[in-house]
DNA sequence: ATATAAATACTTGTATACAAGTAGACGAGT
DNA sequence: ACTCGTCTACTTGTATACAAGTATTTATAT
């Protein structure tokens, strides 16, 4: 468990918040692990209730499941939420895309391009830990675009699932290969290109097409 | 603003939360309106605790909007929310009712048949109060069969933007068409066929397609 | 030794207390 | 009349206290 300081204007409730993420999806907090309030609350410096409605919010997407008057616990991975949040991802990022062909301005462009480059510049270095906030927020650039920020919130909290497995098969993903991705997807909203945008989130999704079984064999203690 | 008793099981968060979603998306509790954690407790005869996670969570789909030390106000209709939910709506019940035609098997089907009887029962006697929670609940059926419960959850929540326009257009929506579009979703299931599904969709949708224009004269005060 | 029961040490759920900040009322001074 | 400042009554954010239930441990009795 990987604790790191409370950010400048960051309220207790968001810093549990981000703690507890940011832990469930490198796998800090193993699956199954449990998570006392209490002992949480000592460990970041507050009182029970931040901490609480923390938990309380991932319980909402099932990644942390709460028994009452026994405990809150790290969800074991359920293959069957892994592929609905995959399959939630593909048919929102799919929807999206086309939206951002026809609704995305020179600013908008001009924000992913920049986005892009840095990508492209920390790649050159072999930063590969600098590329996924980059990742994350060029996707989130493209919800910006077509105006769907809300769903983009949704689509963010619930895709927890789906990280957490990536985490464990993280060398299986070439980062050249998905930073030439984003900026195809770049050209095809700058030229409103929808089915080519289309095609390239499900070419993009397919790279994360990890051998689950394998994943599972290696990691049985994970699984549900 | 109706409360009702607590149910028998229910949590006290679990309590609040259902009655504020009931009274916002009812509109029992209008935009604009200020709920203090406190006075709300006291009404519901529990702690600011409770009360205070379901604000919590109503807060993350900016339906309700907090302002520290200030207070927490039902969320104006932002007809771009609205939008954005629709949009959602659209996207996922497409998708998922295609995955119906592939997974649903004779028990979602036994269920969902049951479900369009009863409706068709209550249309006949006049009681369209009954058909509401009925809707909701074959949409679940739908989401059930093609398993993508965890989704039909956050479409749930987040629909309420949608279901409070819904509500001040009432009158616009005929429940014979509707229960008529159920029965033929049904029957597009059990014939997995994808095409008419994905269209009686859009049918669907397009029936609650209220001329948003007019409702936004008639309650200027509740928009953004 | 084993079974049973009481004690204990936890857990979360809920209630209450305190801290810190906002906004409006009200009055004093100009 | 008006501005400024103080006071008051609120608000939410956080901390703590208490209630109720679970599970394990320990001791006691057979």
């Amino acid at each position: 468990m990987i604790i790191t300081d409370k950010l400048a204007g960051e309220t207790a409730r968001d810093y549990a918040l981000r703690i507890l993420t940011d832990n469930i999806r490198s796998l800090g907090l193993e699956p199954g692990t449990a998570i006392s309030e209490n002992e949480l609350a000592m460990e970041l410096g507050l009182s029970r209730t931040p901490v609480r409605e923390a938990i309380i919010e991932l319980s909402k997407i099932q990644i942390i499941e709460t028994y009452p008057q026994r405990g809150n616990f790290v969800a074991l991975i359920d293959p069957d939420l892994v592929e609905e949040t995959r399959f939630l991802r593909r048919i929102l990022d799919i929807a999206v895309i086309e939206e951002a062909c026809d609704l995305a301005d020179e600013e908008d462009l001009a924000e992913m391009s920049e986005n892009i480059e840095l990508q492209e510049f920390y790649l050159g270095k072999q930063m590969a830990d600098k590329i996924y906030p980059l990742d994350n927020a060029f996707h989130k650039l493209i919800y910006r675009a077509a105006a769907k920020e809300l769903i983009f919130n949704m689509r963010s909290t619930v895709m927890l699932h789906f990280d957490r497995v990536r985490t464990l098969s993280v060398e299986a993903v070439k980062d050249m290969k998905i930073v030439k991705d984003h900026r195809e997807m770049y050209e095809a909203i700058r030229n409103k290109d929808k089915e080519w945008g289309a095609e390239l989130v499900v070419k993009h999704m397919n790279r994360y097409n990890v051998d689950q079984q394998l994943i599972r064999d290696q990691y049985p203690q994970y699984f549900k």
